[in-house]
DNA sequence: GCGTATCGTGGAGGATGTCAACGATCGGGG
DNA sequence: CCCCGATCGTTGACATCCTCCACGATACGC
Protein backbone atom coordinates (compact mmCIF):
# COMPACT_ATOMS: atom_id res chain seq x y z
CA UNK A 1 0.00 0.00 0.00
CA UNK A 2 1.07 3.57 -1.19
CA UNK A 3 -0.03 6.57 0.27
CA UNK A 4 0.32 10.40 -1.23
CA UNK A 5 2.83 11.03 1.77
CA UNK A 6 5.01 8.30 1.00
CA UNK A 7 6.30 10.55 -1.59
CA UNK A 8 6.42 13.41 0.52
CA UNK A 9 9.69 14.70 1.07
CA UNK A 10 8.78 16.86 4.07
CA UNK A 11 6.93 13.69 5.72
CA UNK A 12 9.84 12.10 5.23
CA UNK A 13 12.46 14.07 6.93
CA UNK A 14 10.36 14.70 9.33
CA UNK A 15 9.47 10.93 10.02
CA UNK A 16 13.15 10.06 9.75
CA UNK A 17 14.55 12.45 11.92
CA UNK A 18 12.12 11.02 14.38
CA UNK A 19 13.03 7.61 14.63
CA UNK A 20 16.83 9.03 14.57
CA UNK A 21 15.79 10.97 17.43
CA UNK A 22 14.48 8.59 19.27
CA UNK A 23 16.94 6.30 18.66
CA UNK A 24 19.54 8.61 20.19
CA UNK A 25 17.07 9.84 22.84
CA UNK A 26 17.21 6.16 23.95
CA UNK A 27 20.96 5.68 24.21
CA UNK A 28 21.25 8.39 25.74
CA UNK A 29 18.87 7.64 28.64
CA UNK A 30 21.65 5.44 29.93
CA UNK A 31 23.74 8.53 30.72
CA UNK A 32 20.87 10.87 32.14
CA UNK A 33 21.00 12.92 29.22
CA UNK A 34 17.93 13.53 25.89
CA UNK A 35 19.20 15.13 22.99
CA UNK A 36 18.66 18.75 23.23
CA UNK A 37 21.00 18.74 26.95
CA UNK A 38 23.62 16.41 24.97
CA UNK A 39 24.11 18.86 22.18
CA UNK A 40 24.53 21.83 24.12
CA UNK A 41 27.14 19.81 26.33
CA UNK A 42 28.81 18.97 23.56
CA UNK A 43 29.25 21.99 21.89
CA UNK A 44 30.35 23.65 25.18
CA UNK A 45 32.69 21.11 25.34
CA UNK A 46 34.42 21.75 21.99
CA UNK A 47 36.02 24.82 23.01
CA UNK A 48 38.57 25.56 26.10
CA UNK A 49 37.08 28.65 27.19
CA UNK A 50 33.79 28.04 26.68
CA UNK A 51 30.66 29.19 24.47
CA UNK A 52 28.65 32.15 25.19
CA UNK A 53 24.82 30.61 25.67
CA UNK A 54 23.73 32.85 22.30
CA UNK A 55 26.19 31.57 20.48
CA UNK A 56 24.92 28.02 21.68
CA UNK A 57 21.40 29.30 20.52
CA UNK A 58 22.45 30.01 17.00
CA UNK A 59 24.28 27.10 16.49
CA UNK A 60 21.68 24.49 17.74
CA UNK A 61 18.80 26.54 16.73
CA UNK A 62 17.49 27.10 19.86
CA UNK A 63 15.70 30.33 21.72
CA UNK A 64 17.71 31.54 24.28
CA UNK A 65 15.40 31.30 26.73
CA UNK A 66 15.58 27.18 26.04
CA UNK A 67 18.86 27.94 26.29
CA UNK A 68 19.07 29.05 29.95
CA UNK A 69 17.04 26.11 31.26
CA UNK A 70 19.41 23.74 29.61
CA UNK A 71 22.46 25.30 30.76
CA UNK A 72 20.47 25.41 34.38
CA UNK A 73 20.16 21.61 34.25
CA UNK A 74 23.61 21.00 33.00
CA UNK A 75 25.19 23.02 36.20
CA UNK A 76 22.62 21.54 38.21
CA UNK A 77 24.88 18.43 37.36
CA UNK A 78 27.96 19.47 37.56
CA UNK A 79 28.58 18.56 33.70
CA UNK A 80 29.08 22.12 32.51
CA UNK A 81 29.68 25.60 34.96
CA UNK A 82 29.08 29.22 33.89
CA UNK A 83 32.01 31.66 34.02
CA UNK A 84 31.45 35.22 33.24
CA UNK A 85 33.43 36.35 29.78
CA UNK A 86 36.49 38.78 30.30
CA UNK A 87 35.54 40.93 27.08
CA UNK A 88 31.64 41.48 27.92
CA UNK A 89 30.35 41.45 31.20
CA UNK A 90 26.92 40.57 29.93
CA UNK A 91 27.85 36.88 28.07
CA UNK A 92 28.58 33.97 30.05
CA UNK A 93 30.65 31.17 28.94
CA UNK A 94 29.10 28.13 29.01
CA UNK A 95 32.47 25.14 29.71
CA UNK A 96 32.42 21.82 30.46
CA UNK A 97 33.67 20.61 33.56
CA UNK A 98 36.08 17.31 33.49
CA UNK A 99 32.97 15.24 34.65
CA UNK A 100 31.40 16.88 31.81
CA UNK A 101 33.83 15.70 29.26
CA UNK A 102 33.79 11.92 30.58
CA UNK A 103 29.73 11.98 30.36
CA UNK A 104 29.99 13.61 27.06
CA UNK A 105 32.37 11.46 25.67
CA UNK A 106 30.54 8.29 26.46
CA UNK A 107 27.32 9.51 25.34
CA UNK A 108 29.19 9.83 22.42
CA UNK A 109 29.75 6.79 21.44
CA UNK A 110 26.33 5.34 23.05
CA UNK A 111 24.10 7.93 20.27
CA UNK A 112 26.64 6.96 17.30
CA UNK A 113 26.20 2.93 18.08
CA UNK A 114 22.47 3.53 18.52
CA UNK A 115 22.13 5.50 15.37
CA UNK A 116 23.50 2.65 13.49
CA UNK A 117 20.15 0.86 13.69
CA UNK A 118 17.91 3.14 11.12
CA UNK A 119 21.16 4.13 9.32
CA UNK A 120 22.14 0.31 8.54
CA UNK A 121 20.84 0.56 4.82
CA UNK A 122 23.07 3.63 4.36
CA UNK A 123 26.79 3.14 2.83
CA UNK A 124 29.29 5.85 3.64
CA UNK A 125 29.03 7.10 0.05
CA UNK A 126 25.49 7.40 0.56
CA UNK A 127 25.69 9.19 3.92
CA UNK A 128 28.10 11.96 2.45
CA UNK A 129 25.27 12.39 0.25
CA UNK A 130 22.66 12.80 2.16
CA UNK A 131 24.79 15.10 4.29
CA UNK A 132 25.46 16.91 1.69
CA UNK A 133 21.78 17.82 0.85
CA UNK A 134 20.80 18.02 3.80
CA UNK A 135 22.87 20.66 4.31
CA UNK A 136 21.54 22.59 1.10
CA UNK A 137 18.09 22.13 2.48
CA UNK A 138 19.34 23.92 5.90
CA UNK A 139 20.96 26.45 4.39
CA UNK A 140 18.91 27.62 1.98
CA UNK A 141 16.55 28.73 4.56
CA UNK A 142 18.98 31.25 5.96
CA UNK B 1 33.23 28.29 10.85
CA UNK B 2 32.47 24.33 11.01
CA UNK B 3 31.17 22.69 14.44
CA UNK B 4 31.01 18.78 15.04
CA UNK B 5 27.43 18.89 14.71
CA UNK B 6 27.20 19.86 10.90
CA UNK B 7 28.01 16.69 9.72
CA UNK B 8 26.04 14.77 12.66
CA UNK B 9 23.25 13.51 10.27
CA UNK B 10 20.50 13.34 13.18
CA UNK B 11 21.07 16.83 13.78
CA UNK B 12 21.14 18.09 10.19
CA UNK B 13 18.13 15.97 9.79
CA UNK B 14 16.01 17.45 12.65
CA UNK B 15 17.22 21.25 11.07
CA UNK B 16 16.05 20.42 7.92
CA UNK B 17 12.79 18.96 8.55
CA UNK B 18 12.27 21.66 10.95
CA UNK B 19 12.67 24.31 8.08
CA UNK B 20 10.21 22.59 5.37
CA UNK B 21 7.99 22.14 8.48
CA UNK B 22 7.75 25.87 9.60
CA UNK B 23 7.59 26.77 5.97
CA UNK B 24 5.12 24.36 5.34
CA UNK B 25 3.33 26.20 8.84
CA UNK B 26 3.83 29.28 7.45
CA UNK B 27 1.85 28.44 3.90
CA UNK B 28 -0.85 26.79 5.79
CA UNK B 29 -1.65 29.44 7.59
CA UNK B 30 -3.61 31.11 5.36
CA UNK B 31 -5.75 28.60 5.14
CA UNK B 32 -6.28 28.17 8.54
CA UNK B 33 -4.52 24.70 9.21
CA UNK B 34 -0.88 23.27 10.45
CA UNK B 35 0.78 20.63 9.41
CA UNK B 36 -0.69 17.65 11.43
CA UNK B 37 -4.16 18.32 10.82
CA UNK B 38 -3.46 19.03 7.17
CA UNK B 39 -2.00 15.94 7.09
CA UNK B 40 -4.97 14.18 8.59
CA UNK B 41 -7.35 16.23 6.45
CA UNK B 42 -5.34 14.95 2.97
CA UNK B 43 -5.25 11.47 4.09
CA UNK B 44 -8.75 11.25 5.17
CA UNK B 45 -9.82 12.74 1.50
CA UNK B 46 -7.27 10.00 -0.30
CA UNK B 47 -10.51 7.62 -0.36
CA UNK B 48 -14.04 8.03 -0.64
CA UNK B 49 -15.33 5.75 1.54
CA UNK B 50 -12.97 7.03 4.61
CA UNK B 51 -10.36 5.83 6.76
CA UNK B 52 -10.52 4.59 10.27
CA UNK B 53 -8.94 6.87 12.98
CA UNK B 54 -6.18 3.90 13.84
CA UNK B 55 -5.13 4.12 9.83
CA UNK B 56 -4.93 7.62 10.52
CA UNK B 57 -2.66 6.96 13.37
CA UNK B 58 -0.31 4.58 11.97
CA UNK B 59 0.35 6.01 8.23
CA UNK B 60 1.22 8.87 10.05
CA UNK B 61 2.49 8.21 12.98
CA UNK B 62 0.45 9.59 15.43
CA UNK B 63 -0.92 8.58 18.75
CA UNK B 64 -4.81 7.18 18.62
CA UNK B 65 -5.63 9.88 21.47
CA UNK B 66 -4.14 12.58 18.92
CA UNK B 67 -6.06 11.58 16.11
CA UNK B 68 -9.09 11.90 18.53
CA UNK B 69 -7.98 15.58 18.85
CA UNK B 70 -7.30 16.15 15.09
CA UNK B 71 -10.21 15.06 13.95
CA UNK B 72 -12.13 16.76 16.26
CA UNK B 73 -10.67 19.94 14.84
CA UNK B 74 -11.24 19.17 11.47
CA UNK B 75 -15.33 18.16 12.45
CA UNK B 76 -15.72 21.41 13.74
CA UNK B 77 -14.55 23.29 10.51
CA UNK B 78 -16.85 20.95 8.55
CA UNK B 79 -13.86 20.09 6.31
CA UNK B 80 -14.47 16.02 7.76
CA UNK B 81 -17.04 14.04 9.02
CA UNK B 82 -17.33 10.66 11.36
CA UNK B 83 -19.35 7.92 9.77
CA UNK B 84 -19.83 4.55 11.67
CA UNK B 85 -18.38 1.65 9.61
CA UNK B 86 -20.61 -0.51 8.40
CA UNK B 87 -18.14 -3.96 9.19
CA UNK B 88 -17.22 -2.72 12.62
CA UNK B 89 -18.90 -0.38 15.09
CA UNK B 90 -15.65 0.20 17.12
CA UNK B 91 -14.09 2.07 13.83
CA UNK B 92 -15.29 5.66 12.88
CA UNK B 93 -14.40 6.18 9.63
CA UNK B 94 -12.83 9.62 8.58
CA UNK B 95 -13.83 10.65 5.08
CA UNK B 96 -13.59 14.54 3.89
CA UNK B 97 -16.61 16.63 3.05
CA UNK B 98 -16.60 18.64 -0.09
CA UNK B 99 -15.74 21.43 1.85
CA UNK B 100 -12.97 19.65 2.94
CA UNK B 101 -11.64 18.88 -0.32
CA UNK B 102 -11.77 21.98 -1.65
CA UNK B 103 -9.48 23.35 1.13
CA UNK B 104 -7.58 20.35 1.08
CA UNK B 105 -6.42 21.09 -2.65
CA UNK B 106 -5.99 24.75 -2.01
CA UNK B 107 -3.90 23.67 1.33
CA UNK B 108 -1.89 21.24 -1.14
CA UNK B 109 -1.00 24.23 -3.71
CA UNK B 110 0.33 26.53 -1.45
CA UNK B 111 2.37 23.67 0.86
CA UNK B 112 3.87 22.47 -2.11
CA UNK B 113 4.97 26.01 -3.37
CA UNK B 114 6.28 27.08 -0.05
CA UNK B 115 8.28 24.08 -0.01
CA UNK B 116 10.38 25.12 -3.06
CA UNK B 117 12.43 27.63 -1.15
CA UNK B 118 13.97 25.29 1.13
CA UNK B 119 14.14 22.85 -1.65
CA UNK B 120 15.11 24.97 -4.29
CA UNK B 121 18.76 24.07 -4.31
CA UNK B 122 18.12 20.48 -5.00
CA UNK B 123 17.41 19.17 -8.43
CA UNK B 124 14.71 16.67 -9.41
CA UNK B 125 17.32 13.45 -9.42
CA UNK B 126 18.78 14.33 -5.94
CA UNK B 127 14.97 14.67 -4.52
CA UNK B 128 14.50 11.44 -5.82
CA UNK B 129 17.37 9.81 -4.23
CA UNK B 130 16.87 12.19 -1.06
CA UNK B 131 13.07 10.44 -0.82
CA UNK B 132 14.75 6.94 -1.39
CA UNK B 133 17.29 7.58 1.37
CA UNK B 134 15.13 8.75 3.77
CA UNK B 135 12.44 5.94 3.07
CA UNK B 136 14.92 3.29 3.41
CA UNK B 137 16.17 5.26 7.12
CA UNK B 138 12.41 5.22 7.84
CA UNK B 139 11.60 1.79 7.29
CA UNK B 140 15.02 0.32 8.64
CA UNK B 141 12.98 1.12 12.26
CA UNK B 142 9.93 -0.85 11.68
C1' DG C 1 -20.33 -18.07 25.47
C1' DC C 2 -15.87 -16.34 27.33
C1' DG C 3 -11.53 -14.39 27.49
C1' DT C 4 -8.51 -11.55 24.87
C1' DA C 5 -7.46 -8.08 21.67
C1' DT C 6 -8.75 -3.81 19.22
C1' DC C 7 -11.01 0.99 18.44
C1' DG C 8 -11.98 5.37 20.02
C1' DT C 9 -11.78 8.46 23.83
C1' DG C 10 -10.19 11.01 27.91
C1' DG C 11 -6.61 12.64 30.94
C1' DA C 12 -1.93 13.36 32.97
C1' DG C 13 2.77 14.92 32.43
C1' DG C 14 6.74 16.16 30.19
C1' DA C 15 9.18 18.10 26.23
C1' DT C 16 9.37 21.63 22.67
C1' DG C 17 8.64 25.99 20.05
C1' DT C 18 7.61 30.87 20.02
C1' DC C 19 7.01 35.23 21.69
C1' DA C 20 7.10 39.39 24.85
C1' DA C 21 9.21 41.90 28.43
C1' DC C 22 12.95 43.35 31.58
C1' DG C 23 17.54 44.64 33.88
C1' DA C 24 22.29 44.83 32.84
C1' DT C 25 25.65 45.95 29.71
C1' DC C 26 27.93 47.30 25.36
C1' DG C 27 28.90 50.31 21.44
C1' DG C 28 28.65 54.19 18.58
C1' DG C 29 27.23 59.08 17.22
C1' DG C 30 27.07 63.51 18.58
C1' DC D 1 31.76 62.30 27.67
C1' DC D 2 26.97 61.09 27.53
C1' DC D 3 22.95 59.25 25.60
C1' DC D 4 20.47 55.89 22.62
C1' DG D 5 19.83 51.87 20.29
C1' DA D 6 21.30 47.12 20.24
C1' DT D 7 22.71 42.83 22.60
C1' DC D 8 22.89 39.09 26.41
C1' DG D 9 20.75 36.45 29.73
C1' DT D 10 16.67 35.57 32.19
C1' DT D 11 11.78 34.97 33.34
C1' DG D 12 7.07 34.16 32.19
C1' DA D 13 3.31 32.90 29.39
C1' DC D 14 1.20 30.11 26.01
C1' DA D 15 0.41 26.74 22.33
C1' DT D 16 1.93 22.53 20.38
C1' DC D 17 3.38 17.94 20.56
C1' DC D 18 4.68 13.27 22.44
C1' DT D 19 4.13 9.37 25.43
C1' DC D 20 1.71 6.85 28.60
C1' DC D 21 -2.19 4.80 31.10
C1' DA D 22 -7.07 3.65 31.79
C1' DC D 23 -11.71 2.93 30.32
C1' DG D 24 -16.19 1.52 27.80
C1' DA D 25 -17.66 -0.54 23.68
C1' DT D 26 -17.09 -3.87 20.39
C1' DA D 27 -14.99 -7.77 17.66
C1' DC D 28 -12.91 -12.25 17.27
C1' DG D 29 -10.88 -16.86 18.39
C1' DC D 30 -11.47 -20.87 20.97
Amino acid sequence: MTWSFADDLGFLMSRASGVVVRATNAALAEHGLRVRPYSVLALAAESEEGTSQRDLGTVLGLDPSQVVLLVDELVERGLVERRPSPADRRTRLVVATAEGRRVREAARQAADAAVEGPLALLGDAERERLRDMLTRVWTAAG
